[in-house]
DNA sequence: GTCTATATCGGGATAGAC
DNA sequence: GTCTATCCCGATATAGAC
């Protein structure tokens, strides 16, 4: 939980974020994570106990520190149209590090939705508060009337979906070359706030 | 395969079919899904022999009912505008009968990508053909001017993504209220193809 | 064709030596 | 703190009675 622990620790938690992200809870091996930190089974007991402890861990950390990241943006002072291409920008940013986050993330929201409701309370998440001010700025008529959640949820959709897809998008779309699709990604940074801004602006 | 085989056989893929989209392949259990289907797992064996062969039946019947009912309405002769109009709407009222749907594709691709593959060119999935449909409209002027790519993922993710996070965003923006959440999918019906197109015509 | 009983194995977890 | 060996349960799969 702080910030040295021990090398090891780090070391397990390492491997079972690689094994966990790509298989998933049900699909990853205490076995595997082990082979993939380099050690047997039983250190991973001896530092987190159980399976689930473990892949708890993970996942609080993943979330803790991938959330805020792409939160904060959201509640600035800037303009509507600045906050929508700084959050865009930010997210498929954040995202591209880790892009199995989103599938991972997609995965536990319907294995475990509570787990991920208390997630987003604790790191004060208040879908809310941004409800409220994408509501006052159609008010002020800076952007065309729409009902705010759907805009947010479009707004998440189109930084998400690609992620999610990824496997396949690559191979029917862009002849399986990573290379290809990995630009493909960058270009969505100004494509996709482009689009949503194109959408809402008053004209 | 054929149209009817044995009642049993279709209690069994029904109860399959529940289960498979629910837990996703590694969660899945042959005792829930015989439980399920009020039978023993000896029955279930004795008719697909393998959980793999079992989850693949079951696959591929949703994957063949799904993708063609969707497509169809992307290579028409109509304008893009009904083009898409028809296709959201189209996908939208298929997938709400079994919303587990695109998670559990979502899940499979990035588990097992080259599976989706050949189904996709099973079913005669031609992503080129749609691409340069686009494009067309885009060289007559008909829309902006865009990487058709981008379109066709921009569609797909406003359509999918309110599924596949479904239980998160019932929870966090209708407190919980399956009711509320449904209409608000079938709002989106005309809301994701108004989005669109506001964003791509010419003014 | 459907059941009960059982074989077999994989995987999470623990004991105990070092 | 790290290892090997082992326990034990749960899950897939099969044998065999009816």
């Amino acid at each position: 939980m702080s910030l040295k622990e021990t090398d090891t620790e780090q070391i397990i938690l390492n491997a079972a974020k690689e094994v966990f992200f790509k298989k998933g809870y049900d699909g990853a091996r205490m076995q595997e994570i082990a082979d993939e930190a380099g050690m047997n089974k039983a250190l991973l007991h001896y530092y987190f106990r159980s399976k689930d402890k473990l892949f708890e861990a993970i996942f609080n950390d993943a979330f803790q520190r991938f959330v805020p990241k792409i939160v904060e943006k959201m509640i600035s002072n800037i303009s509507i149209e600045e906050k929508i291409e700084a959050f865009v920008d930010n997210y498929i940013t954040v995202i591209m590090e880790v892009p199995q986050i989103p599938i991972f993330i997609l995965t536990e929201i319907n294995r475990n939705p509570e787990r991920i409701v208390g997630m987003m309370k604790k790191v004060g998440m208040q879908p809310d508060l941004i409800i409220a001010g994408i509501q006052n700025d159609i008010d002020e008529g800076k952007i065309i009337d729409i009902n705010p959640r759907h805009l947010l949820i479009n707004i998440l959709a189109l930084c998400v979906f690609p992620f999610a897809g990824k496997p396949l998008m690559q191979i029917m779309l862009f002849n399986n070359n990573p290379g290809s699709y990995h630009d493909f990604l960058l270009e969505r940074k100004k494509e996709v706030s482009q689009f949503i801004i194109n959408s809402i602006k008053n004209k």
